[in-house]
DNA sequence: AGACACGGATAATCT
DNA sequence: ATCCGTGTCT
């Protein structure tokens, strides 16, 4: 029992140890805290405190939920077997199943993906008689979804918390939204948790259940956590406060998605008697990295303060360098360059890895990568179940699962083309609303009285009668060959095999994957569970391979070398960020370079372009602010006397703009002084001016260094004054 | 139903 | 530039 303990540290040990009452650790980079969390999971069950079942493990990731299984097995010496450990949704869908009649589902309810959402909200707005061009449909879902963050249910919205968009009558529609989804016994990914929580503030008989059950809750990513999940963990800790969250404020980087960092401070509050505990110690990077991203980060406020300290002995490293290119084309040369070369002295591909702000960046380094012939692995992108081909045999599934289930219907209806349009397809609904029966039902219903004529009546026969058969065949020959019969019968396979496109053969490909992936499941209804809540990714992890990622996949992760390209005003700090969320927005972006440094245990290498092409044009660009603020004494500037720098410098119309060399555009002043009043150069109202994006407009009002204005083409907006040009 | 043209948007995405 | 959704014509 004290073996697991033996290698820990002192503030990692009492992590471990504090079983009883809140805990809140405050884990930097590197500093252990998988490893804090799982052995204090083993701890807990070798201490003899609970049973595997009474502790409650959450996680966000599916692969976090999976190591840390893996990890308390391996410290137990036997599979973790009937843990509630999983990530929140997992977790919430589980509780929900039990539930399910207490907020009107079924315990069979469906979890819906995202194009399933959108095409059911475009809807309930059309049945409204909302113009869906002049409101977006994914503007409104984007609303719904952060009132479902923050636990909000119709009823709940106050005027405080209400929306003005579309009208007003935001809320309204949520309501019907939501009406719609009890109707089809479906849910969305927010609902899981805001059902759960509503359930539990709700029936106390159900809480009281939980609260015997749970006696220990273990929490991962805590920073990342939105209110709704906050709520859902107070509510299951108000009994016996046995929780531990573990975080780290400085690598919050989700708040676009509803995470709250508060959630940190609020728990202080929620539990007076919270101890905390801070890792401190870095087991991963060299000093020189420490240093480089302590400077960088000690320019945001409100931190939670933590100052992380070489827990290594090894030499102090590298500096991190810093390079200043023409442009991307040759920014994407010298890293294959320095690739190359460190591939030559024996360093593994697998350690190195190109972190990049936005996905579209990537695509200069596979290129760079190809022509050098070095293989290379992009993570994140298009996720396995996000693909078209998955989409549409999951809804396959998802009919022979549930009739019912119209949603799904409606998507493989005409797939592959079978003759419904639009008359067809209205008649059926039409059939299905007036008789309240399911799409399916109304369309047989169709068939049979000559409602549907033809060809469609032929293969709208056909296809029923398939499911019938393939529904029959399941008990028969399993569900993984009638899986496959059902796509080759249904002319789905086929569909793609006529396909000339340069994506067919691979879309056939990943269905016959889909196929393989069903033997780890005993039942459809398993799988479809799964492809709901699990969106893995884990491709070709095979071999020797470079890492090609946006700086959010890579959290969590840790290489021996780092690229961190792009780093200029306006790309990174990206410029979206910073007109959106302000000074809140530029934090998060400060978190984002945070946090990409310190994945690199040896080395970093920061660079940074004077040209970039963004949509058609090239626009010149200055270095982000993000590389003054790394303190000096850790930074070492270019390739000492590289040719890129020198070309640079003698470059004419951008000399005057290379690396801390120049005074930076307003850009910086502007955050650092946002309040200045009537300044100088301020446009009076009614001045006509020009704007990159929008186009020409004329100035109604302005306040501070905002401006709203008519544009000509563009509507009303309200613009930051350094975008806008006098025309 | 299907081909083609037009206009608007264009980040990050753990489930 | 290019992708996507929508509208129009055949």
């Amino acid at each position: 029992m004290s073996d697991h303990l033996a290698r820990l540290n002192p503030e990692q040990r009492e992590s471990v140890e504090t079983i009883d009452g809140p805990l809140l650790v405050l884990a930097g980079a590197g500093t252990g805290k998988t490893r804090v969390l799982t052995t204090r999971f083993a701890h807990i069950l070798l201490s003899r405190k609970a049973f595997p079942s009474q502790v409650l493990a959450v996680t966000f990731t599916n692969k976090a939920a999976r190591e840390m299984r893996e990890r308390v097995a391996a410290i137990l010496g036997q599979p973790a077997e009937g843990l509630w450990l999983g990530t929140f949704h997992a977790l919430a869908a589980r509780m929900l199943r039990r539930h399910a009649e207490l907020v009107g589902l079924n315990a069979s309810f469906s979890i819906l993906d995202t194009d399933d959402q959108m095409r059911l909200l475009k809807q309930v707005m059309e049945a409204a008689r909302i113009d869906t061009k002049r409101f977006a449909p994914p503007a409104l879902m984007a609303i719904i979804q952060r009132w479902k963050d923050r636990g909000l249910p119709p009823g709940r919205i106050t005027a405080a918390e209400d929306s003005d968009f579309v009208a007003g009558r935001a809320k309204e529609l949520y309501a019907a939204y939501q009406d719609r989804l009890r109707t089809l016994n479906a849910c969305d990914f927010g609902d899981l948790l805001m059902h759960v929580t509503e359930i539990l503030r709700g029936y106390p008989e159900v809480l009281a259940e939980y609260h015997r059950r749970f006696r220990y809750i273990l929490v991962d990513e805590y920073q990342d956590t939105n209110l709704v999940q906050y709520l859902w963990l107070r509510l299951l800790a108000q009994g016996h406060q046995n929780i531990c969250c573990v975080g780290d404020d400085d690598q919050s980087i989700y708040s676009w998605r509803g995470a709250e960092v508060e959630n940190i401070l609020r728990f202080e509050k929620d539990f007076p008697a919270a101890r905390i505990v801070r890792l401190e110690r870095n087991y991963r990077s060299t000093e020189q990295i420490l240093g480089a991203a302590a400077g960088l980060i000690a320019h945001n406020t409100g931190r939670l303060g933590k100052t992380l300290r070489s827990g290594r002995n090894d030499a102090r490293g590298d500096k991190v360098q810093v390079h200043g290119l023409w442009d991307s084309d040759e920014e994407a040369r010298m890293v294959g360059e320095r690739i190359e070369a460190l591939r030559r002295e024996g360093h593994a591909s697998a350690e190195m890895a190109i972190l990049v702000r936005a996905n579209a960046q990537t695509r200069a380094f596979e290129e760079r990568l190809i022509t050098l012939g070095i293989p290379y692995k992009v993570i994140g992108g298009l996720r396995f179940y996000e693909r078209q081909e998955i989409r549409d045999a999951v809804a396959y599934a998802r009919v022979l699962n549930q009739p019912s289930d119209d949603l799904a219907f409606e998507r493989i209806i005409n797939l592959p083309r079978r003759g419904v349009g639009e008359q067809g397809l209205r008649a059926m609904h039409a059939r299905a609303r007036e008789r309240s029966i399911p799409l399916t039902a109304a369309v047989m219903s169709l068939v049979e009285d000559g409602g549907l004529r033809g060809k469609v009546r032929d293969a709208m026969r056909g296809l029923l009668e398939g499911f019938a058969r393939w529904r029959a065949g399941i008990l028969q020959e399993g569900h993984i060959t009638t899986m496959a019969v059902m796509l080759d019968e249904s002319g789905y396979m086929e569909m793609w095999k006529q396909d000339k496109s340069v994506e067919a053969p691979g879309r056939i490909e990943n269905l016959k994957e889909f196929v393989r992936a069903l033997a780890d499941f005993e039942s459809i209804g398993g799988f479809l569970e799964h492809v709901a809540l699990v969106m893995d990714n884990e491709q070709n992890a095979d071999g020797d391979r470079v890492n090609l990622m946006t700086l959010h996949a890579a959290k969590g992760l840790e290489f021996d070398t780092v690229f961190l390209p792009g780093w200029e005003e306006g790309v990174f700090p990206s410029q979206r960020t910073m007109d959106e969320s302000g000074l809140k927005g530029l934090e998060e972006e400060r978190r984002l370079a945070y946090v990409g440094l310190t994945r690199a245990r040896q080395r970093a290498i920061v660079s940074h372009c004077a040209n970039r092409r963004i949509y058609a044009n090239w626009q010149s660009s200055v270095p982000s602010r993000f590389i003054e603020e790394i303190p000096a004494e850790f930074v070492e500037m270019g390739g000492a006397g590289s040719l890129e720098r020198e070309r640079l410098l003698r470059a004419p119309s951008f000399g005057a703009q290379f690396p801390m060399m120049a005074r930076r555009p307003q850009v910086q002043e502007a955050w650092e002084q946002p309040a200045r009043a009537a300044r100088a150069d301020a446009i009076p109202v009614g001045t006509r001016v020009f704007h990159q994006k929008f186009g020409y407009g004329r100035v109604t009002a302005s306040e501070d260094d905002k401006l709203d204005i008519e544009f000509e083409k563009a509507g009303a907006k309200r613009v930051l004054d350094r975008f806008v040009e006098r025309a």
